[in-house]
DNA sequence: TTGTAGGCGTTATCAA
DNA sequence: TTGATAACGCCTACAA
């Protein structure tokens, strides 16, 4: 159990009467091991407490067998779907994934980034926007996922936000209502899913629309609904750009005193947790976050396995989640 | 900008027109290099894009400047306040922490833990209750952050719940609530906080306590609180062992038509964001995580400099937030 | 199938 | 203040 120093693949050689040599060809499962030498290594390592040291392997080896994941903040839930899509396609192949937000970790590094790249991480994953213009080597496969903002060389992996600005206008119009609202603020995301909303509304509505520019909070969709409301009252349907933002409208009305979904139908966009709550039970738009993570993760694959591969752009079909917070007209 | 392979300290020495040790001693920022000689390195690191390889650094170096921190889920937001805490502890002290929850590479190693010790962690942060009997050996540095479970050498900071629950009493009763309500789940931290409820509650009313064997999920909240208003239907202040469960309070409670807080005060644990978000605004007892993973951090350190530090258990104050979840009688 | 030897990119220990 | 040179723990030809 606790011994001082970790043992070394010397120690186990000398165990097991071996040479090193012997004992790395276990450890990479090698098929042209004799089944006797093979247990008396194994018996070994058990032994030993053994445990191959990653910055020796990663030293020595050819590949680090390591994936940089970058997240824009731990606190946005969607990542955790992410990981989930990731590590189906990364470390079923073998690769470690490690993770940071942008904060983690700076000062040591300068960026999470950096640090990566000090690991010699094979392939990098960057999640969301990338806010700061990332000096990101050529050389190091990079995919962008969830974020449209797209650097030249890097694949992109995104939920298609403008289909599912389509898919809400859909579910409002089927449900009957004429005049609809939307709520957004200053993002490309938003601005997309207001577009396809628009677009598949077409002649069949009124949309009313109310941008507020800044931060996507539940207070800035708080003050979007009601300026929304004061200047358009005859609305019966408000799309917000996200479920934080609908999460603030949801209460604007309840102090107005107007009922979900029976005075006005709300719904919002990716499906956070807090919208699948009982308690909320919001309407809302799943940006399929676990596909765009196994789809980012194929595509770095790939990208390692080749990296003159040309970038591409992939967009993920969303999916509409129907709720208690939105009903017939 | 691009390179081929990255650059390596030879590339760097051999450019500043110096001896690979120079290079080494101006990384270590080593005060004996002449002013010339440093800025000629420097230069180089700069021309060459030069990052120093972890691997190598933590191969030929006593220390790996490293320390893991096992979560037990990302889902459970409390970890953001958590790492917050520990980066002030020690990330600023030139520690590189790495994060993984439960299941992050596994496949690859067996578990997070696994993987840790493979990297050669200099001390280990586990975050929650230490589910499995993880093995690790005594010789790595251990701290046990928001969890009660202790195991033997390894020092615990966690939230004080029985001091916690006192502190719910308290706050009900000082509104004037005399028919008080405990809902829960089979935890540790649960009975703790029951425990601190009663006791601060005394002969000063009566307490009906419901708890639901299992998960401490929503539903089971909205199950317990059924349960008991139907067996005590006088009660006017629930108080939930954790937000989670409070919110499934909130809405078996609106489907019963019961207001918030006129007909029922209803208070939670933990101060989630869910809990500070306005359309909930849920009274909840701030674990103050933050604290937890500074204190974390500091005794980690501390153990880390002298392995042979007697196992502490320290026990941070939590914090009331009165919310509208609560009203006087 | 097994062993020998060299190298991976650093730090660390001595000399100079 | 600087520069050789030996580790560090493992992988990878190459040889046996």
């Amino acid at each position: 159990m606790g011994a001082g120093k970790p043992a070394t693949i010397y120690d186990v050689a000398a165990r097991a009467g071996v040479s090193k040599s012997l004992v790395s060809l276990v450890l990479q499962r090698s098929p042209r091991v004799s089944q006797q030498r093979r247990e008396a290594v194994l018996k070994a390592i058990q032994e030993l407490d053994y445990r191959p040291s990653t910055a020796a392997v990663s030293l020595a080896g050819t590949r680090s067998r390591t994936i940089g994941v970058v997240l824009d903040d731990f606190r946005n839930q969607w990542f955790v779907d992410l990981l989930t899509g990731l590590r189906e396609a990364l470390q079923d192949q073998g690769h470690r994934l490690v993770v940071a937000d942008r904060f983690l970790n700076t000062g040591l590094d300068a960026s999470p980034v950096e640090g990566f790249l000090s690991m010699r991480v094979e392939g990098l994953v960057i999640a969301g926007e990338p806010d700061t213009d990332l000096a990101i080597p050529a050389s190091t496969p990079l995919v962008i996922a969830g974020g449209r903002l797209s650097i030249p060389r890097a694949d992109t992996v995104a939920n298609d936000d403008r289909a599912g600005g389509g898919m809400a206008a859909e579910h409002l119009l089927g449900l009957g209502h004429v005049r609809l609202g939307f709520i957004g603020a200053s993002s490309a995301a938003s601005a997309e899913r207001r577009s396809g909303f628009e677009a598949a509304v077409g002649a069949a509505a009124d949309v009313a629309v109310t941008i507020l520019p800044g931060e996507a909070t539940e207070d800035a969709g708080s003050r979007a609904v009601a300026q929304l409301l004061d200047d358009h009252p005859d609305v019966t349907a408000v799309f917000a750009a996200n479920d934080v933002m609908a999460l603030g409208a949801l209460s604007e009305l309840a102090a107005r005193g107007l009922r979900v979904p029976e005075d006005v139908s709300v719904m919002g966009y990716d499906d956070t947790p807090l919208a699948a709550t009982r308690y909320v039970g919001l309407t809302s738009i799943d940006d399929r976050s676990v596909e765009i993570g196994r789809g980012a993760g194929e595509r770095l694959l790939a990208r390692i396995a080749d990296p003159g591969l040309a970038a591409t752009e992939v967009l993920v079909e969303p999916r509409l989640v129907a709720r208690r917070t939105t009903a017939a007209r």
